[in-house]
DNA sequence: CGTCCTATACTCCGTTTGAGTACAACAATA
DNA sequence: TATTGTTGTACTCAAACGGAGTATAGGACG
């Protein structure tokens, strides 16, 4: 136990019971811990390609875990080397992974006791979301694009209703408000199945993914939640997992970009420089899961003067040529809140 | 050094450099720390009353900085007591301040190096933003109601656009853009402050307090930054300061507050059980800092299904008695976002 | 040349929204 | 008791917005 290098914190302003919070940067301790608070970063990094939303996630690279599902890209916060956090974030991103991010926002910092299975520690995990252009990458772990829609299959109806929904998910979740302990409660458990995933005569609301996450949780329908949550273990389970509360995460990230998207230009974050109207169009679809009117579209785009033209044509295979338009940078001095709609849900 | 209780972080999935932190419960170190982090947990906490929107500070508990300026209530995050954050957070704010919370949700987590003044280790405060009946208080730091206003008096346009901003505020940015290094900067620096402080034809976007908190930051046109910022200390500064950043974080809060009244109905939250449409109008006005059309107001309102009346009546002074109403919480269930919206900004 | 595909332009109409006016009901006060 | 002030309630109206559809233009390709 040699050369710890540690310190008190007088715990900030207000605090009515101290405590004091020492870092070590060495070697393994002896023993389990009472009370430990760890600190994380973790980045939800999305790009579109294929017209589809990626998500960058990383494989387990300790060797016990090799089978367990992916997650997203998480690293230790070094208190010392950045400023900011967003700083740190960007350095470590570019250090783990290769990629050189764009838009960088917080989304949330997670810390309920036993979302770290197994540890007695409490982890805090400081998790930011990034748009990037999609790109190679590389880095410890086996980083990888994979898209959204394979861990939230019932979030894309692009294709119209996804059938997961009516097929599977419904079903699964009236049986378990069959299962709830009164009639009561059974009542509740399918009144909130309607309202998430828009059941019978309920609309869809493309802007709630995470909603719909934790009821598939609770519900034991996902495999992270399947055999802890009441489930047996044995029942169906409905996309792809990923390590811990990662999905949970990836849910919020989702929630947090779909409903940004409207009143932020953050798509343009996601879109090489150049692009067509259609592109454009294509890459808000694939955020949003829905399908738009395109004439309608066109017209909110052009009212709210985000592009301008390139005189250039993108030479396609079939069909007229597109105007290559670009990003009008100045909207965000003109305008207090530039963004691209969904199909709003009127009264 | 006895009795300290600590463990190592394996640190969490993916993470490719290793670290450890441990937390010990007892007495002061006896060295300074090369790196270190802390913790804590900030709240604040909004009421509404006399149609104002108030929040709560505490003076600080230490003597040294007895005349120093208010800040949020802050405390210190007990890894073991709570399974979350969320319930952490409400217990330590009734113990600390006798508040039952209402509305609780997440605001940020601040973690910027220098935002302890003073300290080498890296503070990471974990902010949520509560909305409370305003009830009294008592505890220690002597907490208190103050208006939100006395630290934003920019913010408040309900009685007009206020004369600070063009007799005071706008002549000390457009001095601030003079000192810029050139003349491009400059002229940025007057596009800035026109843009977020809505001179000239620009108009004010109530949505964005944060920026004009950051914008006269940065201009040195605060308290808070006064001494450090560049500027001499000797200029005029604006608004009431808190304790080290807490003033950016009550921004941070109200920006949040006014964004989300329009898509949720947290303004129940700050009112009676019972209240007249009038009362209800008042305190969206209050957060959002508008003079709203009352007729268009109700129309939304009843529109929206928010409320449903009681058949009592509230017996008023001066004036027609005006019925009582509720807020009918069926809608939760009805409609996907149910708000109450400020004056949009039409293109 | 005809066909297919996509881009682009324009129409149509019901709904929403900002703004205004008129009037009803009660309290306080002259 | 009448006047005045204050608040609640009910309409009206026009402009803007938003969802849906149709028509035409400009290429590639067989």
């Amino acid at each position: 136990m040699t050369a710890q290098t540690w310190s008190a914190i007088s715990v900030c302003f207000g605090g009515s019971a101290l405590s004091t919070v020492r870092v070590v940067s060495e070697s393994p301790p002896e023993t389990m811990p009472r009370s430990a608070i760890a600190v994380d970063l973790i980045a939800v990094i999305l790009a579109i390609s294929d017209a589809t939303p990626k998500i960058l996630v990383v494989h387990s690279p300790s060797g016990e875990a090799d089978d367990g599902p992916e997650g997203l890209p998480a690293g230790s916060l070094d208190p010392d080397a950045d400023r900011t956090l967003d700083r740190g974030m960007r350095r470590w991103v570019r250090e783990r992974t290769g990629i050189e991010l764009g838009y960088l926002e917080q989304l949330y910092t997670f810390g309920d006791r036993d979302r770290a299975r197994g540890g007695g520690e409490r982890v805090l995990s400081i998790v930011y979301l990034a748009l990037a252009r999609e790109q190679p990458v590389e880095g410890p772990g086996g980083p990888q694009w994979r898209s959204c829609y394979e861990y939230f299959p019932w979030e894309d109806w692009r294709g119209g209703r996804p059938a997961v929904i009516d097929e599977h998910i419904a079903p699964a979740l009236l049986a378990w408000a069959e299962e709830a302990s009164g009639p009561e409660e059974g009542a509740a458990r399918r009144e909130r199945a309607e309202l998430t995933f828009g059941l019978g005569a309920t609309p869809f609301d493309p802007n709630r993914p995470l909603d719909r996450y934790e009821l598939l949780y609770e519900a034991a329908l996902l495999d992270e939640a399947a055999a802890t949550e009441g489930g047996t273990g044995a029942g169906p389970t409905f996309g792809r997992p990923m390590h811990l509360d990662h999905r949970r995460i990836a849910a919020t990230a989702l929630e947090r970009i779909r409903g940004k998207l409207s009143y932020r230009p953050l798509i343009f974050e996601l879109l090489p420089e150049t692009f067509t109207l259609l592109q454009l169009q294509r890459a808000v679809e694939a955020l949003i899961g829905v399908r738009l009117h395109k004439s309608n579209f066109r017209r909110l785009i052009e009212q709210a003067q985000l592009v301008e033209g390139t005189g250039l044509r993108e030479q396609r295979t079939g069909g007229r040529p597109a105007e290559l338009h670009r990003f009008r940078r100045e909207v965000l001095r003109e305008r207090p809140a530039p963004g691209v709609v969904l199909p709003g849900r009127r009264r």
